[in-house]
DNA sequence: CATGAATGAGTTTTCATTCAT
DNA sequence: CATGAATGAAAACTCATTCAT
């Protein structure tokens, strides 16, 4: 009875649990904040005990690194299926829409969790463990905007050299990380002005 | 002798005390955030009880808010002396720097704290007190912002109309909010490559 | 110009603003505890600083004891103008009620407090302090609640001797006191029948 | 081995958790009373930490009521051995000098503690919540009380009618409740003297 | 005489973390 | 592997008391 399991199966069921200890931690640092949000507020959205947590994570902060890990994906997963800039901005208007309306922690299956996203932003410039993290995310996602960028601009018929697709993805970044910003500062604003401004702005660029 | 104080002197000193403990606020809540920093580390900061800090403010929320609502005057005199779009990311690079090198809570005198801004719109994101603060302090910000896009546009030979100006506009707060997000995310970048890319934005949008 | 005050004068002044405070002590004791009240609410409902009640009374023990020690003198004047123990029954009923509808603190001017009365007997089993002052007490309550049971049973026309007085005034006073417990407990009780109850109890005992 | 704990051990243990508490709290709340005794005063004396109790009474206002809420079952107690009036009485005055000496927050074991009982009393004057649970064990306690009355009257030869029998029953607790006043107001007092006015109180009404 | 700012110790309560079972 | 009881430190907040003015 009850054989040795084998360690993939093992680490399969380690791997499940720390799936659900980030799923609830997601919901939770979205809705309370990294330090609002407590261990038992994580163990009891996941459905377990708080001690069993610290078997698959050694502190919080390592929730909290991990949650800040994630972006990385998510974001290359964001970029995947685009093809143009103004994609793009028509895709990310409707996730921060979805976000409002399905509630806080629903950053996975493409979802996208502005309030989360924000709060790791906040966080690297207090700590330098997140900070870390979240620069190491930088290159690949440089890599995956550049792309897209490219491929927008060559779909208008301007393909770019190196340093003007820098230039370039730099202004296509800080728009569409602008717009998150926005919307979240004064959320009743008319998002049809909101998606013309943006949509004019890609026009005008060229992408 | 001793004359009984006059109110306004009175008033003049409660007042100091908030600035103090709003100084201190400021600092602490930049360095950790509105959660992570305690009252008796503003307490300490400031250089008094933490009971004294309670005459002044019935609560940390009360603080909270009351940081929120300085970014609308700080906001408002950062656009202030400021002609023309391209100043205006020239000046922004500046600061972040200045904030980058000084450290934390020096949100007055012409600073900008990027932890603070980002914390606030974090924040908002959680607690409806907080958003509300912040969307009140937005018509203002548009006013503002508009008034220097029109500047911009009129400087370049191209004065807007209403609905134009606005989009304008949008674009260059996402623009501009983007870029301290950019910033923070990756603060080694070539902050040379930052700069030529914004003023190129700019350029094409005729401001 | 401002001449030095005659030592009446201050005295008086001084006896004003012992009562000020007592008046408010009152109230805030009566809604709140002895405990649970604190010297800037009593400083608040006296409409004086809080610093100005420590040149009246040295301590917040010291508002407790006189407050404790006021009672003494109401419960005289309330057994003054009463004949007979069943007028004494009939008199307690209305201040009972009239202390529910007007609200805590209304001890002074032949009111009672039910809620300070029960505060000072709990006290008083806690704080030696509080326990001597009530027990200095007892004497004189003693000489005037007996006066009234032999009022009382020479009304009735059986007068008591020295022993059979003291028993029966205990049993007296054990019925009143027992009565404000009762109704305390019990508010909603039929009023009527605890009236007619004491008064058969005392029909009973001859006064 | 080690086998899981049955889901009765599991409660068994929070409910001897919660009387350790309870316990601690009846010897704290006698001694300082409700809002002089600290949450950290009743963990020590549970030889506990602070936090602990909280797993286990969301408030220390939930301690307040649950040791008010104990008060009906130990008067029932205190009740149920008794055959008369008259051994109420002598089985009063044994308990209350019992806690006299034996200290503070005996209440249980059929033991009576005073100062729990006037502070929970009092209390009720001003918490609604208080005021709640200590009305609704009223019934109940009339209840019993009554059919100790009807007990002592038929003994005595002379069976009551309802209306009689509860003016009868609420003579009895008035004197009862009164007692415990006039002892504690005056624990010097002599107790012979108590104990023969409260017989002749019993006999004179025929119970 | 009077104020109210100031303090420091104390309050209740929460929380990350550990550990026996 | 999993629980959840337990802890200790720290959080926000209150309060009696003092003191400069």
């Amino acid at each position: 009875m009850s054989p040795a399991p084998s360690p993939e199966k093992v680490s399969a069921r380690a791997e499940a649990q720390r799936v659900r200890i980030l799923d609830a931690a997601r919901v939770c640092f979205s809705e309370r904040g990294f330090h609002g949000a407590s261990i038992s507020a994580i163990a009891e959205v996941a459905g377990m005990s708080q001690g069993l947590i610290y078997r698959y994570f050694t502190n919080k902060a390592a929730i909290i690194r991990a949650i800040t890990d994630e972006q990385r994906e998510e974001r290359r997963e964001a970029l995947a299926g685009i093809a143009t800039c103004s994609e793009l901005v028509e895709k990310l208007l409707e996730k921060i829409d979805a976000w409002r309306e399905t509630g806080p922690g629903m950053t996975c299956e493409g979802g996208f969790d502005a309030a989360l996203f924000l709060e790791v932003s906040a966080e690297a410039t207090r700590d330098p463990d997140i900070a870390a993290v979240v620069t190491a995310q930088e290159p690949q996602i440089w890599v995956d905007f550049e792309a897209l960028v490219q491929r927008s601009a060559e779909a208008a018929g301007k393909p770019l050299d190196a340093a003007a697709l820098r230039r370039r993805t730099v202004v296509m970044r800080c728009l569409v990380d602008g717009l998150i910003l926005c919307y979240v500062r004064d959320p009743a604003q008319d998002r049809e002005v909101l998606r013309r401004s943006l949509q004019e702005a890609v026009t005008a660029l060229c992408l």
